[in-house]
DNA sequence: CTTTGGAGTTGATCTGAATCAAAGCAAGAC
DNA sequence: GTCTTGCTTTGATTCAGATCAACTCCAAAG
């Protein structure tokens, strides 16, 4: 990596972005600056950030929740084309519209930037572009996995897939292996999660109800899952898992 | 833009990466540590770059001709992720595996720059990591525009908002009005464009030949196409026009 | 010239997911 | 309690695009 390992060396405890995103170098001089243009702002599951098109004098950075980008036609048809999670950043220096519908698909709490100072601290603190360009490429990865999920996989393929992101991500948090069960919390509805993975919602339901049938999860209220058997879910994704890059 | 606009007030000519990814701003002593470490390769048609997975020791921009990204299933399934354009940048800086297959589907020179070296100058430059996320932002939001196509278009949708992308292209090229008939040179084949668009090599074919039926587009000889109409190809792309985003 | 092979087209058939339609289920409102 | 209401599941049917299979076209090789 171009940037030293994330550390938490800056106590501060409330804000991703300044673990995150930004502060990793920081000085208190540099954190005093961002503190001057920073606040907090939160949404109720289900609300709108901005919609596409909008003017937005802001960028941010995602603190708790979980934030979905989406892109709409005109005939109503949607697609999800990204999915934001704590530390993750939203918006474009440089540029006064959203590019997309931003909406909260749980309680969200993001910690924001007025944006022109915000453009001028990426031009005096290097760091924070370095930054910001290893969080972008990271994302560009994230959507280049999703094109082909989006292009070629079957909607079995695609749900275990989405399963098993969440499912590292849960492991990941909690410290634990991949081996034992893991519990899933789904933060999307049964229509988000088709507008996310190019599907109907009834095609969602019937492949869920289709892997539960045969054992591969079980399910634990609606928002749910637990995974007996990682491997086996790995297994239906058919993810190219030798594709694991080390940075 | 953060940058301002991109210019040629440095004169090479041989080099985009030197007139749009990097050098808008370096002086001559930036200019000279940039070229210590660069040098040309061109590729055939159809010749590959690098493989997925294998070691890569250089970044690259495109100087002339067009680069394919694609990712492959182990059953075979590919989906191409992106199409590299004169100017664009190839490689990740802080990584030394190939993400994706990278291919040259025509004639192809890029012009590479060996990793450590670039880096190191990325630090001590600080504009061109500014370049580089404006490059990668750029790329993110193709990226996302394309999770559209691929999950909610329907194929003949899909072929007319490729060929839009194109027309928009050599309008541009050729600084000309998009109202009079364009003519459209395919970079790939059939087959490519199958894999680009998440189709099959069949259905690419029918959709052309309705479209051809419906005079919508002429075929000239096996990779051109005219588009006597341009409005009538944006409107069967579907493309949510309004969403030109003014940065 | 003929042969060969890669690229493209076209046709017939099949199938996975969409669409249309009807219940089921829980949590909050009254 | 029972009535909404929003989310989810399940069933029947349809259809866009995949699959399988010929066939055409053209350029390069012999």
């Amino acid at each position: 990596m171009l940037h030293q390992k994330l550390s938490n060396h800056i106590s501060c405890g409330d804000c991703a972005i300044r673990h995150r995103a930004v502060c990793a170098r920081c000085d208190d001089d540099e954190l005093a600056q961002l503190e001057a243009v920073k606040f907090y702002r939160s949404y109720p599951a289900g609300a709108a950030v901005v919609w596409s098109g909008e003017q937005m004098d802001f960028v941010a950075s995602v603190v708790s929740g979980i934030a979905a980008l989406t892109q709409t036609m005109e005939d109503g048809r949607r697609q999800m084309v990204g999915l934001l999670l704590p530390s993750d950043f939203v918006g474009r220096p440089g540029r006064n519209q959203a590019a997309y519908d931003v909406t909260a698909t749980t309680e969200l709490v993001m910690c924001c930037f007025r944006k022109k100072p915000f453009e001028q601290l990426i031009v005096k603190l290097p760091h924070i572009a370095h930054r910001l360009l290893e969080m972008t490429l990271d994302e560009l990865d994230a959507a280049r996995e999703w094109m082909l999920l989006l292009g070629r996989k079957t909607a079995r393929e695609k749900i275990a897939s989405f399963l098993c992101i969440l499912a590292r991500r849960e492991a990941a948090l909690h410290m634990k292996s991949v081996g034992s069960t893991i519990l899933i919390e789904l933060p999307l509805t049964r229509e988000e999660l088709a507008d996310y993975l190019g599907l109907t919602l009834e095609t969602v339901s019937r492949q869920i109800s289709a892997l539960r049938r045969e054992g591969v999860l079980n399910l634990v209220g609606k928002r749910g899952i637990s995974v007996p058997d990682f491997d086996a879910l790995q297994d239906i994704a058919g993810d190219d898992v030798d594709g694991a890059i080390l940075s």
